[in-house]
DNA sequence: TACGGTATTAGTAATCGTTCTCAATTTGAC
DNA sequence: GTCAAATTGAGAACGATTACTAATACCGTA
């Protein structure tokens, strides 16, 4: 099983609140994790022949517990949420190609850094971030 | 006249592109200049007496005009768009305090100099960006 | 294994913030 | 002042998301 882990923390989460495990929310888990930065729609789609039909409220739904489990992140670009896995990974920011749309990771570390500084001269304590970088990537450049 | 640059910076881009200077276009530049992280709605109510009535249509295009003329920018608070006066400011980056909401400015020359870096590293060249700091401050955490 | 209470579902209606449409009005170049 | 072009308010329309509801699936318990 290749994304056990994930599953885990879902039935996990579930167990804990008393809520239950179903197909949808299996299926949903699983197309989610073969994708990156994939929007509701964009699930909904993939999963349109797929039997039985899951729905679009309940793509939400599921979303949204993936979030709250800790195996989901979400983010809005313009006026699209994307939802990125981030299970095993560092925390890490994108840049955004307002040309062709294209989204590229990046993590930084010294930035992080920075931050926390920053927060910290404030009084603030930080719980989240998000830092988005728009402009042209290197294809569109040319 | 206090706002005197700002509505200099308006005629400009309006004269620049054809466009005309109306009572509506110069009221609701007035009361945006008088606060800070407005939303289009808050300005439709705080203008909810004013004579003549002013659309919320009339507001959402207003402000994007005041985006296009370089006078405001628009700034996605969670499902909440917000719209900045950035004249006489530098670039300047936020953070939101998830239990009260309130929005603290803050500025850093060196996160910027580091973005570039990244930015080159990959080839994208960087037109503008967003960092956002979610967490509580300083009143929230006692 | 079967039962029964509760969570979940699909489908659809409703909601939110925002944009569009359109007829009536205002602006500004001449 | 004239008149074409831009602008307006009102409400319809829109896209993304959430709420509602009757039917169904899940799962602790017997």
């Amino acid at each position: 099983m290749k994304h056990a882990k994930e599953l885990d923390l879902l039935r996990d989460h579930l167990a804990k609140h008393h809520l239950k495990v179903t197909k949808q929310r299996e299926v949903i888990l699983d197309v989610f994790l073969r994708n990156e930065h994939v929007t509701a729609e964009q699930l909904y789609r993939m999963l349109g022949r797929h039997t039985p039909h899951i729905g679009l409220a309940t793509i939400y739904r599921t979303l949204n517990l993936l979030c709250e489990s800790g195996i989901a992140q979400e983010r809005h670009f313009g006026s699209q949420t994307h939802y990125d896995n981030v299970v095993n990974k560092r925390h890490h920011d994108h840049m955004i190609c307002t040309q062709c749309g294209d989204i590229i990771e990046f993590e930084n570390c010294d930035i992080e850094h920075l931050q926390d500084q920053v927060a910290a001269r404030h009084g603030f304590s930080i719980t989240t971030h998000k830092l988005e970088l728009y402009g042209l990537c290197k294809q569109c450049k040319s």
